[in-house]
DNA sequence: ATCACGACCTGGAGGC
DNA sequence: TGCCTCCAGGTCGTGA
């Protein structure tokens, strides 16, 4: 997510032109109603902010109060001098991308927003288990409210992580999936966080000592470090709002390496389910 | 309050 | 080619 928020920073100053939506794409509760984001009309995209997994994407109205005496007057929907952020989750296989206008629409498109300059930014979800909303600026979203602290926007130190985990029954694997506790963790990272910081995935979190959770915590920087300077991870949907894929797969440790040996010990890494995910591990050097 | 688990979806890969 | 099964970067609601 934070490699599409970059990738989207020269859509900044951009005025919203028409908005399109599929209206039906998305399941309700998923979506906004279509009224919401036709409000986003004459809009300028004003700055792109990423928590965890969210992206708010925060427009600025035009105030109306001086306008011209010809203006026309808008449906109720209609944000006035108000500022929104649209608000996006990609799910499992959303994208966010910009693209000429004229581009052919991908199937799965569930929104369109032309930008005025000739492009326009795109919201494709094949799977449909991504997410839109259109806030109020400075509305608590309950979605992004729950978040823990964002390891890039807050920074995640060894110290919360070890205070955190106690009392924690839950493994460690599910411990850093859970968004309340580090927002922004998938599937992906944490195998590899744990395997960098050679812990065991069904270790009970509250077994964390002090000494691990700073190994855990280093390892999880290091992890979104070096995803962040391969442009993400594509393992078959993700791409960048320009459509170019990550290269960060191809550095993963154990992610995905199943029989492989492990660069650390040479151990064969094993993958296994753990609460329905995939998960891998090296057998040796995660005891 | 915390869990594990199924549900929500489409599509790509691999087996036969 | 086609049909089948399995698998997938996430989250939420349910029921124990």
């Amino acid at each position: 997510m934070e490699t599409v928020r970059r990738t989207l920073l020269p859509a900044i100053g951009k005025r919203i032109g028409r908005v399109w939506d599929s209206g039906q794409g998305l399941h309700m509760g998923r979506r906004p109603p279509r009224a919401k984001l036709q409000a986003l009309t004459g809009a300028t995209l004003c700055a792109i902010r990423r928590r965890g997994k969210y992206l708010l994407l925060d427009l600025a109205s035009i105030s109306p109060s001086k306008g011209p005496a010809t203006r026309p007057k808008r449906a109720a929907a209609d944000p006035g001098g108000k500022s929104h952020s649209l608000l996006v989750h990609l799910g499992m296989t959303g994208r966010l991308v910009i693209v000429p206008a004229g581009a052919p629409r991908a199937k799965h498109t569930h929104l369109v927003v032309a930008l005025g300059d000739g492009s326009e930014l795109r919201f494709v979800d094949a799977r449909r288990f991504g997410f839109l909303d259109v806030i109020a600026l400075d509305e608590q979203h309950a979605a992004v409210a729950s978040l823990g602290p964002d390891p890039l926007v807050d920074g995640v130190t060894a110290q919360r992580i070890y205070e955190v985990s106690r009392n924690k029954r839950a493994t460690l694997k599910a411990f850093l999936l859970d968004q309340r506790v580090i927002a922004g963790l998938g599937n992906i990272y944490v195998s590899e966080a744990l395997w960098r910081a050679k812990l065991r995935p069904t270790t009970p979190a509250s077994q964390l000592t002090a000494a691990k959770a700073r190994a855990l915590a280093a390892a999880i920087g290091e992890v979104i470090a070096n995803a962040l300077d391969k442009g993400g991870t594509s393992l078959r949907d993700f791409v960048n709002a320009d459509g170019a894929k990550g290269e960060n797969a191809d550095y993963l440790w154990v992610y995905g390496r199943h029989g492989e040996p492990c660069a650390r010990c040479n151990a064969k890494i094993r993958r296994q389910v753990l609460h329905g995910r995939a998960t891998y591990v090296c057998p040796t050097c995660q005891p």
